[in-house]
DNA sequence: TATCAAATGTACCGATCGGTATATTATTAT
DNA sequence: ATAATAATATACCGATCGGTACATTTGATA
């Protein structure tokens, strides 16, 4: 007395395409039409894998959050680089994503959170993007905070609103990716955005 | 053979409430519901007075541009007053906008530009909406440009990009006003973007 | 006052929304 | 083979979407 029909997709790879789907329209512009016609499944099946819209979208935004966010952090740690350096090719990598695709999606927690404040988002999922929104200026706020190089050049002093300066570039170039500015248009608003916290002489980008 | 019912509402106050409602929900956010609701009105006076959803969203963008917008670049001409107040003041008034309801809706274009990428938004509105987006930036790059002032501090070099990096962070700010940082919090953010493009001497501002 | 025009309220249209009931197909264990 | 289980496809649910038909109310003109 068991067994059963196989599953016939990958949940990870649809999962996936969900996230791209969130990506590129938010929550409440991505149908169920549109998740089930990119996810390559029907109704059914992502309400027996998922739940439901909101669980999806959590799975979706968390994955966003590892895969393309949160594993950027390293780049920050390495301290055989200049601080200088490590900034610059995080904030790099973070555009990086943002303009990842054909046209350009910007970023999944900027393009959400901006329904969260619309009051369209379920309760969990507006909580988590909050959350997911803070967390890219919290690593920046304990990297200037914390590192040695940082405090040696002066960077820890008022480093909450060095970090905010920072973040709101990142957010800035996601607006601007969205609309169609280029990789290397952007990387400049990243080299004075580090200049006008502190970081004014030059270096090299490795990304 | 003439005359008629008169309109029972003020058509103007009626569009100001519209643009609120698309401030704050965006295009595809905004119901006819909500709109009806909040402004006074029902269907059928809606569609007379204002055409459908997207000749009422016109109407809106426009009126947001004119009021909020446009009628800032006053204070970049004022030759009487040092260019990096100047500057200071203008992206402070911005700011202003972007915080200036309870709770901060941010910036309308930013908003509803970003659901152009979405493809949910039609087309006249989507190609107002760029063009609202770039009316900021030009209007830095211009100044810019062609300022004596800035000319003699070497501003005008590189100013296109440099008016970018002044957008990108008015962008910033207005996704970080729209997620609950206070203007007080974000003016640090306008000072270290103006210290980037190289204007890092102190200056009050008078807004 | 009678007439006509314009704005209103109501009730409705087809389409789509998020979500589900039902029946069928595929898989495993007995 | 047969029974039990799980995933599928299809068709549907009530609610809401943008938009409109229609009848009523209001006001100006004749």
């Amino acid at each position: 007395m068991s067994g059963g029909r196989k599953k016939d997709f990958d949940s990870e790879v649809a999962l996936q395409s969900a996230m791209h789907v969130f990506w590129e329209k938010g929550y409440i512009g991505a149908s169920l039409s549109n998740l089930t016609e990119r996810m390559g499944i029907n109704k059914p099946s992502l309400y027996n894998t998922f739940g439901n819209k909101e669980a999806l979208f959590i799975q979706a935004t968390k994955l966003y959050c590892d895969n393309k966010i949160n594993s950027l952090s390293a780049l920050l740690a390495d301290k055989t680089i200049p601080l200088k350096q490590r900034l610059k090719n995080y904030m790099m990598s973070v555009l990086s994503v943002q303009c990842e695709s054909e046209p350009a999606k910007g970023c999944y927690v900027v393009q959400c959170q901006s329904e969260v404040a619309s009051g369209e988002i379920p309760n969990e999922a507006s909580q988590l993007l909050m959350h997911a929104g803070e967390a890219v200026k919290d690593l920046l706020i304990s990297t200037l905070s914390d590192d040695q190089e940082s405090k040696a050049l002066g960077l820890d002093k008022e480093a909450k609103q060095k970090a905010l300066c920072l973040s709101a570039t990142l957010r800035g170039t996601a607006t601007l990716a969205r609309s169609g500015y280029s990789k290397d248009e952007l990387e400049y608003v990243i080299d004075h955005s580090l200049k006008g916290i502190g970081l004014d002489e030059n270096a090299k980008d490795s990304v």
